[in-house]
DNA sequence: CTAGGGGTTCAATCGGAGGG
DNA sequence: CCCTCCGATTGAACCCCTAG
């Protein structure tokens, strides 16, 4: 097969992904999903992807997922890594939909939007892992937001204060005060001052209930909260996010002109 | 000959109806 | 209560045509 432009740009998507679904390489690429599913089969065929098939919970044929084959690892020289099948894939998958949709949220309105995904955090040692980072340029001013998707299974408060929600919310707050994002700032190549906070819940209720969380330990008010159903429904201007510190609750992440 | 597009078929899953 | 069947749904694969 001959290898197009295109074809690296999604292998390298895959790369960055760890492992991408059809829809979401079609909607990252702006392409019809028929055509989209040919080039990924020419690219199963020539060993530049593999891809297993994932259990879901929906209704339907259960979608393929897609990591680098043995000619990507050559043609980039980068090691790819076969995902496996466990809560934490599913979990991923939902951050990868996230961030697709910022990003091609900001495609839209002519924002750049660069994406640094979960797992390359975690393999470069940061010590707080957000379910992925991004960073929004607009006439050579760049702003550094981490997200948070908050699944719905995770305590909200545990006694031993341990991998609890409260816990992780202490622990960006600390982040936060000590400006510690060198390592965004080398990844995305620019000074960024300071970082905001996505975080974004699964329902209203719950949304209440870890606003008065956010409360107690953002004093900055750089925590801003919206729930699922509102962020995928909405683009990239609009005004809701609730930020709790400062009691405001139609906020925009980033102002139109 | 290759890439893109439409139509159709295949495969896998869920939920509900119905029977034992 | 459990099992099987059936339709609905969804993603992938297949076939054929067209344009360059």
């Amino acid at each position: 097969m001959k290898l197009q432009e295109r074809d690296k740009q999604i292998l390298q998507k895959v790369f960055m992904f760890m492992c991408l679904r059809c829809l979401q390489i079609a909607e990252l690429f702006d392409m019809h999903i028929k055509i989209c599913q040919r080039r990924l089969r020419a690219l199963v065929k020539g060993d530049y992807l593999r891809k297993i098939l994932i259990p879901t919970t929906e209704s339907g044929r259960s979608p393929y997922l897609y990591y680098p084959g043995k000619s990507a690892e050559e043609l980039f020289g980068i090691q790819g890594y076969k995902p496996r099948l466990t809560n934490q894939l599913s979990h991923q998958q939902k951050n990868t939909d996230l961030l697709i949709h910022l990003k091609k949220s900001a495609d839209r309105a002519g924002i750049k939007c660069s994406l640094l995904p979960e797992h390359l955090i975690r393999i470069s040692g940061q010590t707080l892992i957000p379910d992925g980072t991004l960073a929004l340029t607009r006439e050579s001013k760049s702003a550094l937001f981490f997200l948070e998707n908050c699944a719905g299974t995770e305590v909200i408060k545990s006694p031993n204060y341990n991998e609890d929600i409260e816990n992780k919310l202490i622990r960006y707050a600390e982040i936060f005060q000590n400006n510690e994002i060198r390592f965004y700032c080398k990844f995305f190549e620019y000074n960024f001052q300071r970082f905001r906070l996505l975080y974004i819940t699964n329902s209203g209720k719950r949304l209440d209930s870890i606003s008065q969380i956010v409360k107690k330990h953002d004093s900055f008010g750089f925590i801003y909260m919206a729930t699922k159903s509102a962020f995928l429904k909405n683009n990239i201007f609009a005004p809701i996010w609730s930020i709790p510190t400062k009691n405001e609750i139609s906020a925009s992440i980033i102002k139109e002109r």
